[in-house]
DNA sequence: GGGATTGTTGCTCACATGAGCAAATACCGG
DNA sequence: CCGGTATTTGCTCATGTGAGCAACAATCCC
């Protein structure tokens, strides 16, 4: 086909002047009329078909701006019950496109009903961006509780608690930290550390959450884990080269959302990828161009319920659904 | 200050959420005070300060496409009779953008009223796009003059000329060429050619045009002065470093639109730059990010009474006048 | 605390606009 | 050239929207 619409070439042209004078001068379609010696019917037409083909583009330009028809598109391609995708008109690097992802994550939180008692967090960068984006008093108690280990080896050992300490204060409520490393070297280290009361504990109230928040990394040298000292660059490498896309709570997937090593699996502590998979209410926050694949990763295979993304990956994830 | 127009932060946020269900979901102004339970007079405020603020912006994307905005300011601030100010909303290279200007100046030409019976030209790749661009019977027939000598000494041999045929026979007229170099190497043979009846008569024809069509070079090695072999790199070189920003009709004007080599301009052939300051139509096609400078030379200093450029250019323009 | 000032809200009314329809026009195959 | 079909045009009418105004609320300044 040639065209979206069939208009002749003087109608195209005229329909831009039309617009021209509606859009830029706000005329009124009368007005218009009378200069371009038409009746104010057909000016109504000429702009409805310049709407019709594409020529006018309309923007939302503002951080907090959301695209709605991409949401909606979203939920009914995927399975999602909700999507949250946040406008990049106007955005000039990737960091604004993350914060403003993470903005409207912190809305989607605050606006979130009935409020959850227990949310079950992981940590990363994103999810410390969450924190700081909500408002004081954001919720009016709720206890919030780290799901997966990531007591670090360096100096980024603040984020991952101040994240969650961060989150419950704002909402006047509690946190309950996971006293743990994210992987252990050993199984058996792990098995003991599971076995000890306190942290059994936090693993059973993390299994219990009424909703889960949680980023995603993608497989790569600069995931989190590595930066952290958990895991090698060596292994990192090990493991895209056994299909894994990214990690979800510290756990490694592929494109099927499987877990790509069982064995490095069970020496990650944490809530399972099945338990975020059951729940009723998971909130995944993922923004980037380097997060494409993991976020279809973990909307394809159903372990979100809600996804919380920037326009260009939203983009991506429906791209993909059109060849299917 | 602080902001463009005063409004609380939830205000301001209501009113993006209100914009997007507004234009992305066209949803009524009724409809959308039901979903964030406001009036719908409320809403139709929202809306009405999300415009004031500049959130909504509205682009129409089409090749011919203008920004009728631009022109009135541009007419407003300098004393230009008319300004064509093409958009450059989607345009991926100069070369399009350059298309685009010429498609508009074409446009004008065709509109415009009274037809002129002589219509003196340039040449240059610009003026021959506009040929291009003219479509067959675009008026009933003029007379095209050549108002600068062209005669090239390698391959452009034909542009320069063929420009002109094809205006004129696409208008059902005559084209009146100018058989001369743009300049000579020695004064007296220059005179000796004016001297000449048919030149002289040509030249006097060029002279008595109605209107004038023309663009501008700005000065530096592409010059198609230079392309055509009449000038040398050197030339330029030293031109350039005398003040001189461009070239109108084969003659290099600095700022202030004075000549910038008078014994060059006096073996220049064709119209003197005094002569289209005094027409009462001369038309300027001028576009690209290197011409900001000469197009500045020539609105400036009254060269055209039409202006026919793209957005980018006539926004430099108005910068310029912002902070005199 | 009272009065003035400023800003906000709900509303009426006039105007602008899109849906739907009938008349007119253009188009096309015989 | 003609009858039929498709498209375009002009129009009515219902609805959507912005201007302007009065009532109300908030704020500020003695």
């Amino acid at each position: 086909m040639d065209r979206d619409s069939d208009m002749s070439d003087t109608d195209e042209l005229l329909s831009i002047r039309a617009a021209e004078l509606y859009y830029e001068e706000n005329q009124t379609q009368d007005e218009i009329g009378v200069i371009l010696r038409l009746t104010r019917w057909k000016v109504g037409r000429l702009l409805a078909s310049a709407r019709a083909n594409g020529f006018i583009r309309i923007e939302i330009v503002h951080p907090r701006a959301r695209r709605l028809p991409i949401e909606r598109r979203l939920r009914e391609s995927t399975g999602l019950t909700d999507a949250i995708v946040v406008s990049s008109a106007g955005v000039s690097s990737e960091a604004e496109l993350q914060s403003r992802t993470a903005q409207a994550a912190a809305d989607f939180l605050t606006s979130l009903r009935p409020i959850p008692r227990t949310l079950g967090i992981s940590w990363g960068r994103t999810l410390h961006d969450v924190s700081l984006h909500l408002k004081q008093g954001w919720a009016p108690g709720v206890n919030v509780v780290q799901i997966n280990g990531g007591v670090s080896l360096n100096q980024r050992t603040g984020t991952a608690a101040s994240t969650a300490v961060t989150i419950a204060h704002k909402a006047d409520g509690s946190a309950t930290l996971l006293p743990s490393p994210a992987v252990f070297e050993r199984l058996e280290t792990k098995q003991a550390m599971e076995a000890d009361r306190a942290v059994a504990g936090v693993l059973a109230l993390g299994r219990n959450a009424q909703a889960y928040l949680f980023s995603a990394g993608q497989a790569d040298a600069n995931s989190a884990l590595v930066d952290s000292g958990f895991l090698t660059v060596e292994q990192i490498d090990d493991l895209v080269s056994r299909g894994a896309v990214g990690d979800v709570v510290g756990r490694y997937i592929d494109a099927n959302g499987r877990i790509v090593d069982p064995e490095l699996n069970e020496r990650t502590v944490g809530i399972q990828i099945d338990q975020l998979r059951r729940a009723p209410l998971t909130i995944a926050v993922i923004s980037g161009n380097d997060k494409h694949a993991i976020a279809r990763a973990v909307v394809r295979n159903g372990l979100c319920t809600v996804l919380v993304t920037d326009e260009d990956t939203a983009n991506a994830l429906l791209q993909e659904k059109d060849t299917l």
